[in-house]
This record gives structure tokens, sequence and C-alpha cells, in this order.
DNA sequence: GGCTGTTCTTTTCCTCTGTCAATGAAAGAA
DNA sequence: TTCTTTCATTGACAGAGGAAAAGAACAGCC
């Protein structure tokens, strides 16, 4: 395991001060007293764990109480200073690097992207230090310290380590990314799977806010899922978790480059989708946005391919949910884009397979922009940051 | 939820103590040098939690110190005292009632059952009652008191609040299970779902010990699996989790009376074999024991049954360890009797299913007696008992 | 048999965290 | 102005766990 602690101060020193860091970075601003009924805390202890924090400027006095409650003394909200550390978050994918500078509050203040010709570390690293050390000066240009870099990378990715075990789309095998990137940059980094670093910010910035047990699941050029279960991202023992994609929804489903015939990401993803398309309709189509066209545009061969895909999703998430029973899912990707055509196929698969209450859980979708994964990163980073674990 | 803390003192009263006890519970004799390590403690606290729990005789000193190890003073190890705490659990399913007088490390003493003629809880409840009462005599012959009562049921159960909400086997709805057992027997009472309470023995005295992450796959006349994630069985937001039986293995596949086609409850659960058995050879099989029978005999039509069965189950325990990367999995359950015929298939559908480094999961078998469940609920009356979390 | 080296266990402070209960602060209401 | 109500802080306190030193129990060695 890397040493991380040999970096800055954390906010947080003790188990307390921790909880209620998060709690008030989770829950916007928050009264003293709120505070102490969400963490189960005295408001003794509350009182001793903001100061410091307030002291180092890491938590402000929400001074905007415009409600004023009925009677007794004002209740003086706290929130998180967005302002007082900034974060970068990494994409690495095949063919680009984005990169974000985040506030504290994981609002993006600015995204950089440039595209990638060679996939090896050797070519990939320089990028991708060029663009930290860009986002550095604009961090530089608010007065702000950049605190932590966050990167993340599809495949299995050991983050105690640092390492990038395996990457199948980048190609790359243990790689130890967190080592190199922090010197070469000088911050402390934190390495994640991409949709792992997702659901962190979903757990921490998102619509996992609050919520101990439940999904993210990823439209795409694959099909992923990341998963909360008893308020902890779940890694796996073996690094490999959530794998929906593989799923196998139809024995005489199209093949799989797993090996396996109709997993879900060889029916829903948008390769699977083009090669579909194409087969059906004849034409070159070679873009998510053409065959979106062509089913939007009313072709009935299309618009069954995409039916059958938004089947493919929503069991694959009647899955998900008869088996850990979250409180929701939230459906996510930039597949999202193709969600009015999938929605009545989800629906109805996923009401279908659910088993007895488990449909209860609350499927809901949210919009995913492409800076969104290195939100994601960002989030991990100030997750490290903060040094605790869960909500 | 219930008052339990109006009943005896449980043994652990701080954190240290419980975690120490549930250590040494788990891990058989240890020296007080080796649970420091493994709790965290250091020795001073292993010591101040120890005593108080030798004193008032739940753990014993070790005096079996056979292997002398070569120098310095040698180790004083530190066990459990079996005898000094009964538990009775019992497991109610439709046409029986199975009871278990087990002690403090969950090992069997006595062990009862009655078949049940009628399933409403008025019928069910004074039979469960008068068995208890049994069993309680039989502690008295030991001399033990008994200090818990652990009830396991099938279906949606609210292990906080000892109700069962709702039982399809016993077709039981909100059933306030624990409060009426606890008014008729007097003793502390834990009501939970059957494959979670077996999931529970594993975890604490089976093949689930030390592993934070593992998943219990029950063959048997339905399909179940309990799960354990980040060192705590999942329960589900809405009291469904590990609902494998109702996946969706093959769209083609035979009906389920879940109303799905396929299921793996409806290709592997021992009615929905027994039905394809009596299809494919005409005669009126009607027992699990015949139908291995007629296969062990050679019959290629009903051992194709058990293959194809096998192969449901194996791509069922694909699913869970895509999705949980589990360090384990525990296959068992009262169709483990036809795991020879089952072996092949379930080998050969989890290496085609498992992704990546998942595949390093270890699957392996245990065999289960019928007690065995009950079992399982005195393992959840010891688990409440203690009144602690995890390992 | 005493001495020494080694390892396990206990004891003795000591720190530090969070709670309790009382006090202080900031309003509106009477 | 004084009272009431609610929020926030303070200071004394209990108790949990850690560090370090002492104690205990053996084997081996002279």
């Amino acid at each position: 395991m890397r040493s991380t602690s040999s970096h800055e101060a954390v906010p947080a020193t003790t188990p307390a001060a921790s909880l209620v860091f998060t709690t008030v970075l989770s829950h916007g601003p928050l009264t003293r007293t709120e505070i102490a009924r969400r963490t189960m805390l005295s408001s003794a202890a509350v009182t001793k764990a903001v100061r410091p924090l307030m002291e180092v400027g890491y938590l402000v006095e929400d001074l905007n109480d415009g409600a004023r409650s009925a009677l007794g003394r004002p209740a003086n909200p706290v929130r998180v200073n967005a302002g007082r550390a900034f974060f970068i978050g990494v994409k690495v994918t095949g063919d680009e690097i984005i990169a974000v500078l985040a506030d504290l509050c994981c609002r993006i203040r600015v995204a950089r992207h440039i595209r990638l010709t060679h996939r090896e570390p050797e070519a990939v690293l320089p990028s991708m230090t060029s663009l930290v050390h860009e986002l550095l000066l604009e961090a530089e240009g608010f007065g702000v310290q950049v605190r932590g870099l966050g990167i993340a990378v599809s495949g299995d990715v050991d983050r105690a380590d640092g390492v990038v075990r395996y990457s199948p789309f980048l190609d790359w095998r243990d790689v130890p990314l967190a080592g190199i990137a922090e010197t070469a940059t000088g911050l402390p980094v934190t390495v994640d799977n991409d949709v792992r670093a997702l659901t962190v910010a979903e757990q921490w910035f998102g619509a996992g806010v609050g919520l101990s047990d439940f999904a993210l699941v990823t439209v795409g050029a694959g099909i992923g899922c990341g998963l909360v279960v008893h308020g902890q991202v779940v890694s796996g023992a073996h690094g490999v978790a959530g794998e929906i994609g593989h799923l196998s929804i139809d024995p005489l489903g199209p093949p799989c480059h797993c090996g396996n015939n109709g997993c879900v990401e060889a029916i829903a993803a948008d390769p699977a989708i083009l090669r579909a398309v194409r087969k059906v309709t004849g034409r070159a189509v070679t873009t998510a946005a053409e065959a979106l066209e062509l089913a939007r545009s009313g072709d009935p061969g299309v618009r069954e391919i995409y039916a059958r895909a938004g089947e493919a999703i929503g069991r694959a998430i009647g899955a998900v949910v008869n088996l850990l029973g979250p409180e929701r899912v939230i459906i996510s990707g930039e597949g999202l884009a193709a969600y009015d055509l999938f929605a009545e196929g989800i629906r109805n698969a996923f009401a279908a397979s659910a088993f007895g209450t488990a449909a209860e859980c609350d499927v809901m979708t949210r919009p995913l922009s492409f800076e969104e994964w290195a939100r994601g990163a960002a989030a991990t980073a100030i997750q490290s940051f903060i040094g605790s674990d869960t909500d």
C-alpha cells in the first residue's frame, strides 16, 4: 500500500471530524443540531469537530439564512467552503484523456481533453502529465491549491496499491500508475476503476447521497455497473465487480468478445447496436448518433434493435435488484441519449424480472456529460483527501 | 425495532470486548497476542477485554497446549466455553418444524422435529412453542441456561422488527413472530430469513469464517443465495436479496411460477427436475431420491436433465461472481446429494461465464444436513446475544 | 541450580475522544 | 424590559484504548 499520509494535513483528524465533514459535504448546509442528529453525535462533539474545520477554512458559516424559523435563537448553518481546495480528475480512455479541475464540492471549474494516438503508458503518461500541469496553472489563477489527483481507468484497478492490473481497452498490465503520477505531478494520487469512480461521485455528490445501497448502471461503449452495499463501494475480492455487461441474457443471442453468447454488452452496448443496425439496414452506420437518427426517423427495424437493447438492460437491472435489493438504481452513461428508445424495454423487462418487493426499487436515469467520468476521478481524490470511508 | 436489551447482560460490553469475543468464537483457541494481531488491538486492550469475559465464564483458558513452541514463555490460548450458554434454533417449513439445541459454539446438542398438518400461524406457533419447551427441558438436563431463540422462515423477513412480512410457502403475511414467540417462551427471539440464517452460520462457524465477501448458494426445493459483502449479510432495502433462483437463464426455458421463463429455479430446483424427469421417462417419479436413482442407473435422458440443472446453477453462480466478486462461493442444500451429476455442468458453466479474474473465486461444496437450517437459526440467536455486527 | 535470553501477559500510567449538564447567546413574544 | 425558546459552547468527567515497562514462565547454558 502506498503512503499518502506523507502529504499535507487532511481536514479531518478524528473519526468524528471526518464524519461531520462528509455529512456536511453530502447534505449541503446544515445547522450543528442537524449535524448532530444525522451523525448520532452529541452537539458538543459537533461543536468540537466543526471548530478546527472552520479555523482552517474547510467549513464556513452559511450566512444566507433567509427562512428564519419561528422561535428561539436562529440556527447557524454550516457548509463546505468549495473554493478552499481544488482537485484534478482524469479519465483515461483508449483514444482520449479528459481532465477536470473540480472544487471541494466536486463541481467542475475547468475541463480539458486531448486525443490520444498511442495507448502505451509511455505515450499516455506525458500527455496526462501535461494536461494536469495545465489545470494546475488554472488553479493558480484561481489562487487555490490543488490537493489531490484522481485517475480513472477502465478495467481491473487496485486502488489501495494504485496499480492498474489489467486494462483491456488500454492494453495495460500492472502499471503502477499512482506512483508514476505522484512523482510526475507531486500530488497525492488516487487511481480507481472508472465505473467505481463514477459511483463514488454519485454516492457523495449525486443521486446516491444518503443511500446505503444503490447501483449505478452505465450504458454506452460498454455496459458497466457500480455497486454500493452497506454504504461502501464494492470492489470484489479479485478486483472484478459489477460486471453486469457479461451477464448472459440469451444463450442464442449474438456472440460476445468474452466468449459467451447473448451478453448484455453484446446486445445493448454501442458497438453491438451499430453492428445490428448495419445488419438490418445494410447501411454503413458508424456512430451512435447516426443509428439514433435512423431510429428516431421511424425505421422499425432499428427501433426494434433499441427495444431489444432496452430489454437486455432491464433484465440486467432486474438481476442486480434481485440479488442485492438496492434502494435505487441509477442509469447513466453516453448511451442515455437513446433512453427514450430504451425506456419501455427497460421498464417492462425490469418489472417482469424483479421478484416480489424488489420491484419497489427506484429506477431512475441521470444524464452524464463526457466530463462526468473525470469528475468521478476527482471525487475519488476528494475521498482520499478526507481519508474517511463511508456515509 | 423491538427491545431485546431488556434481557440478560450480554458477554461483550465494549466494542473491543465484542470484537475479541467474536474473533475467538470464529477462530478457535487463540493466544492473546494472536487475538491482538487479528483484531488490530493492543495486547493491553486484549487483556482488559478478556478478563471480564473469563470471569463470567464465557471464555476459558485452553490448557491443552500440546505443541509447545520453542522459546520463551508459553502462550496461553483462550477459547469460548461452549457449554456456558445454549441457544435454540428453529426452522419452520411448510410441513415440518425442525428445532435444535446448540451450544455457544453453535454445535448441535439435541435435534427434534415434528411434522405439520396446517400452516396457519395459529396452528404452527403452538407446535413450535412445545418443541422449544422440550428443548428447554433438555437444556435443564445439561444444567445450562438457554439464552436465546432463533427462528428461520423462508420469505421476506424483517429481522430488526422480528416480523415475517410475507412467506409464500407458509402463506404468512405480516406475522409479528418475534413478539409472539418472546411472550410464549420468555426467551429473547431473533427471526430471520432461512437462507440468511444459514449464511450467518457459515460466516461465524463455517466456510465463511474470516472472509469479508462470500456467497452461499443453496440447492434443493428452491434455489437460494445468501450474500456477505463487506463482512455483513446483505438483506436488501426492501427485504429481498440473493434471489438467485429467479435469475432468468434462458428465455425459451420452462415457465417459472414467478411468471418468467427459464429461471434457475425452474430448471434446477427439485420440483423442476422431477417434472422434467417425469416428462422424459413417462414414469411417475415423485421424490428427488427416485430421480437420483434413475440418473445413477445411467438413464441418459435423466442425466441430461441434471447436467442442464448443473449448467443453470453454474451460470447463476457466474452471475453472482461477476457482480460481487466474492472470495468464495459455498454450494450447499439438500440438492447437493446430486452434486456428482451437477458438478461438471456447474464447473463448465461457471468457468465460461466468470469474467476475468473473477474466475479465481473459490467455488466449493458443503454438505448440509436437514438440521443445519435450524442451526442457522441458532447462529442468528448467538449473533443477537453477542450484540455485535461483523467479523 | 542460578543465570540469561526469549516470548507472552499484565500493569501502570496517560492521552484523547465524546458525553453530560450547565451556561451563554440570539432572537421573538409578552 | 423580561421571559421563553432554541441553538451553540464550555468545562468537568468517564472510560476506552495505547505505550512502555514490568512481570511471568519457560528453555538452554554454564
